[in-house]
DNA sequence: AGATCAAAGGTGAGTGCTTACTCACAAGAA
DNA sequence: TTCTTGTGAGTAAGCACTCACCTTTGATCT
């Protein structure tokens, strides 16, 4: 077994382990076990179980969602709903794959919540610097085109609003018997679409058109409150 | 000292370790420390470390905040409004004093979360007898009038979706450095205020009357959709 | 090719310290 | 006296971390 292999089999077994019981509640031998080698040997890869714990982090802070499609859309209503339905849908398949990388890092985020809050930060600080100009501008597209109304000074709260409900309800849904229960999945997903966008100031019309026609849309984009 | 004065400084003291620093992170010596006793009288009154914390939570479950006052209002488009105001100012307070009840509360209901999630399913229970059926009430009272869209089958999902933003943007504010800064607070509250009416489904002739009218409004209650 | 050998991978029984929890005993009130 | 409040030294278990010692690998030298 390389050392490299071995320090990526140590590291996904020991992520799983701070995801689940925060850094106090994981012990050293816990990690040892789930990564199947001894704790000797965890100790010649890591120094401390705090340097393993800040590289998991770092690790994690570098990981890619798979969103930077979404990035080379033209800013547009359409591609702002698009933004807001594949974060839903996003969130949601988390929830599917409890163990999942993705679920991981929302435990992560929360541990940090209550701890400094400093991973928490740069992890905002990266969604805010991938998908925040986006947002934005697809927002004020949006305005422009009289598919949404003028919002204040600060367009990202906005987003982080609806990234806030978003992930609280994902929250909810982590412990093995969900905290709330919402009803029928895809009928909530709707529910929680609808919610955000006419929170971030879309009107009905444009939420029902570019909601109800999904992705089934050429890429030319009039915007609806002139065509209809 | 009484006993049972005895016992509230030690869940005082208590819940201020196991709300910074989560269950496996607290440690009963500090626990002791922090009540000024000896650990030897901390355990003659609660038998196991666990014991002391299933207590905080019950107690903490019965807590009550001040908001009997808002289920004596009768259900209309204002008392809704009211009520997502004082959601949000509420939990702006919280932020102010981080060392609080409520801060705490937050705190052990994160952690909750990250656990078993049943102290978080007691509070969301709660909340939802308190106050859940002022919102649906207020809610369709305000679509009646017109205030309002009319919503799907599941009404207090949109009460938990307002509850998931406004609790998530006080936990980003948490920490000591905020993980989040959404710029002035009186504005940003604001904002928030308006997303999540509009979230709901309020029209924006209704947003703007109630939320800039603020409490300086008689009894009666005439719906704007229909004065306008 | 086979022998040699140093380095790297890997172990498990320790290390000292901290933890949750106990107990003999003291002080004061009824 | 007797019961409750209170202490601080103590205990066994568990913690992060170490170390002496195996085993495997692979390059080098006959």
């Amino acid at each position: 077994m390389t050392s490299d292999l071995r320090r990526q089999l140590i590291l996904g077994a020991a992520k799983r382990c701070f995801a689940r019981h925060g850094f106090a509640g994981t012990t050293t031998k816990s990690v040892a076990a789930a990564a199947s080698i001894s704790e000797g040997l965890l100790f010649k890869h890591f120094p401390t179980k705090s340097a393993l714990y800040a590289e998991i982090l770092a690790e994690e802070c570098a990981a890619d969602p798979a969103l930077h499609r979404l990035l080379e859309l033209e800013p547009s209503t359409r591609t702002l709903v698009t933004l807001i339905r594949e974060m839903v849908q996003h969130f949601r398949e988390v929830e599917a794959m409890p163990d999942q990388e993705d679920a991981q890092r929302l435990r992560l985020m929360l541990a940090s919540h209550l701890d400094d809050g400093e991973f928490a930060r740069l992890i905002y600080e990266k969604i805010s610097g991938l998908i925040g100009s986006a947002f934005t501008a697809s927002l004020s597209r949006a305005i422009q085109s009289g598919d949404a109304r003028p919002v204040g000074r600060e367009p990202m709260n906005l987003f982080w609003f609806a990234h806030h409900a978003v992930l609280m309800a994902t929250l909810t849904r982590l412990p093995t018997t969900p905290c709330l229960s919402y009803g029928d999945a895809p009928e909530s997903d709707r529910q929680l679409c609808e919610f955000i966008l006419r929170g971030i100031g879309l009107n009905e019309a444009a939420i029902a058109h570019y909601l109800d026609r999904d992705l089934a849309w050429d890429s030319g984009e009039p915007a609806i409150a002139e065509s209809a």
